[in-house]
RNA sequence: GGCCCCGUAGCUCAGGGGAUAGAGCGACCGCCUCCUAAGCGGUAGGUCUCAGGUUCGAAUCCUGACGGGGCCGCCA
């Protein structure tokens, strides 16, 4: 069982800069710079240019105003101190003030031998320190199957969660039902037609309803459930059970396509149960009491005005106090409440749940919800919980190069089951997630599915492959390959430059982890992989003309062994971050 | 009119205060008697949309243009 405490969980980088650090602490104790020097913005990292060195720090530049000292002077006083580290060979100062740090072989051989004692849980952070994150995603109304919009939010909401996991947060996966508003009635209205089909009558699919034909077997199980009870009654004697049926079987659908993807979620949280529980009132109430309810009449938009404005007195939320621009309406002119009513109440409900910090996962046509929600639970937190929202951006898809069109009514819609069906879970997700979620995602049914290099999927599952066949080889040639062998093998073999640079991008991991988590930025995981995997793939063919740098050196079993640890060490990386992303790594291609 | 996102190589995109701005594709030149060549190495290709500002230092932060996308009370 590897050990999970800060201690003994291997991230060089911040070793080193943990190094850095002591040694500016000691300079200030000799009085060579002064005290109460704010050291946040010391930074440890590989330079730009390997040629620098395998690490640089820009402590003098950052320290050099503050300290009032010139920055190459404190880079020459650090680097003195440094020198005397054991596991840094050369600290030079250069250009503006950089320090430039070259570690030993041993170093990076420690990396490695890291890697394989930690297996999987290799660059877990406890940055997060356990503080409890609730990521709301998918969210899909429950009134139909997932189409490919879903499909991302979900594949970027699991995978983020998945990376805070990772980084030391205690996360919720959750999903919000929109199952009280008008579109379930449709929803419900809908299904009573194609139950009315079952039973041998023509149904009536009005323009508003949903003409699915993923409702004919809803209107089948309802046949099933009761019988001919349900016919010729008015909409008020059947549509509240119909609709409980109805988004009861939609929301079976909707965990089946995100099963299909490998997503789990663990609560889905329900509006109707929210509303009916009075903790709408209860909200409003709540935001009432700190004079941030109001009835009142909103400006009509500047510009072009709605053919149909008219100027309406209505219950507005005053979100302008906590940094919207406009304040928003939470009750309709009917008296009813608009869909951002439950919504606050929901949101404070998460807020009472003990989160430490909310994420919402929602498509890039809330964009301008965002502002409100944030003032939303600021107001009800007192400012203590923050909430982030994550936009999805549009899917654009392709199929030979050509726009896919997408149209509900030319029944050219495309679902996630769809995608998945034809591409597969693994490519699905790992292509969704090679973008940015605020920047619009081709997604190409040809070239996901190409078998080459251009496919960042294919490549790294084929240098995890790689590894594997190595570790065969190396078993039919008598070489023993195990983790707990590789764990206890001689890395001093380890010593061709080829060789400690991929150990360099082995120990990028760690801090890799933790500015993604930070930055919320799931995407940095596919790229560093995919740098991951070409280090590999490059080492791999230096076997080609240099047979002493191939992993298997037949009759030479320490060695090899060595060799095969390092091997085995890339693997545990790529397998380990595909598992952030949720996809599986192959063991071989076949 | 306002708000949000985007603008980096011919194309698709990384990088989001730090040194000479990177990758893949496309183009060109090389590498299989050898652990999977489904791969690797190299060459060519840039006023980081523009203009100001902050900074020792800006592709990166701020302001304003310009271009593309999204959204803007009684949909959810």
């Amino acid at each position: 069982m590897p050990d999970r405490t800060k201690d003994t969980r291997m991230n060089l980088f911040s070793d080193i800069r943990g190094a850095v650090l002591d040694a500016l602490a000691a300079m200030q104790a000799e009085g060579a710079l002064p005290a109460g020097l704010d050291m946040a913005n010391v930074a440890v990292e590989p330079p730009r240019d390997p040629a620098h060195g395998d690490m640089a720090t820009n402590a003098a530049m950052v320290l050099a105003k503050p300290a009032g000292q010139q920055p190459r002077a404190i880079a020459e006083a650090l680097a003195a101190r440094l020198a005397a580290d054991p596991r840094i060979v050369t600290a030079e100062v250069a250009g503006p003030g950089f320090l430039n740090l070259r570690l030993t072989p041993d170093a990076w051989r420690g990396v490695v031998a890291s890697a394989l004692a930690e297996g999987a849980d290799f660059g877990r952070s406890d940055m997060g320190q356990g503080v409890k994150v609730n990521v709301e995603f998918v969210s899909a109304n429950p009134t139909g199957p997932m189409h490919v919009g879903h499909t991302r939010g979900a594949v970027f909401g699991d995978a983020l969660a998945a990376l805070l996991d990772f980084a030391g947060h205690e996360v919720t996966r959750e999903y919000y039902i929109n199952d009280a508003g008008a579109q379930v009635d449709v929803l419900a209205r809908s299904a009573y037609e194609r139950y009315r089909e079952a039973n041998g009558l023509d149904p009536e699919i009005r323009e508003g309803l949903y003409p699915g034909d993923y409702l004919i077997p809803v209107g089948e199980a309802l046949k099933a459930r009761y019988g001919t009870s349900l016919l010729d009654k008015p909409e008020s004697d059947w549509l509240a059970d119909v609709r409980a049926f109805a988004t009861g079987e939609m929301m079976q659908m909707i965990r089946d396509d995100l099963a299909l993807l490998g997503v789990r979620m663990d609560i889905f949280s329900s509006e109707r149960e929210i509303t009916a529980s009075g903790r709408v009132e209860e909200a409003i109430e709540t935001l009432r009491g700190m004079g941030l309810i109001y009835e009142g009449t909103l400006e009509p938009p500047k510009g072009k005005l709605p053919e149909d404005w008219e100027e309406r007195e209505q219950l507005l939320f005053r979100s302008t106090a906590h940094g919207d621009d406009v304040d928003r309406p939470v009750q309709k002119s009917d008296g009813s409440w608009t869909y951002f009513a439950p919504d606050i109440a929901y949101h404070w409900d998460k807020v009472k749940r003990g989160y430490g910090q909310l994420i919402d996962v929602l498509g890039a046509d809330h964009g301008g919800y965002v502002k409100r929600l944030k003032a939303v639970v600021s107001a009800l937190s007192d400012g203590s919980v923050p909430l982030e929202v994550k936009l999805i951006q549009l899917v654009k898809l392709y199929k030979n190069g050509e726009p896919f069109k997408m149209s509900k009514r030319a029944g050219t819609f495309v679902t996630l089951r769809d995608v998945v069906e034809q591409a597969g879970p693994d490519v699905t997700r790992f292509v969704m997630l090679t973008r940015k979620n605020d920047a619009a995602l081709d997604f190409d049914f040809d070239k996901v599915l190409e078998q080459s290099k251009d496919n960042p999927v294919f490549y790294v599952q084929y240098a995890h492959a790689r590894v594997c066949s190595v570790i065969r080889k190396a078993g039919e040639a008598g070489i023993a390959a195990d983790d707990a062998t590789l764990a206890g093998a001689d890395l001093g073999h380890l010593s061709h430059d080829a060789e400690l640079s991929l150990a360099r991008k082995i120990a990028e991991w760690p801090r890799l982890v933790e500015i993604a988590a930070r930055g919320q930025e799931p995407h940095r995981i596919a790229f560093y992989l995919y740098e991951l995997a070409s280090e590999l793939h490059g080492l791999w063919n230096r076997g080609n003309e240099d047979t002493g740098l191939r992993f298997v050196q037949e009759g030479n079993v320490p060695v090899s062994q060595a060799k095969i640890a390092l091997a085995r060490a890339t693997g545990v990386v790529i397998s380990a971050g595909l598992g952030i992303l949720g996809v599986t790594p192959a063991e071989e291609m076949r």
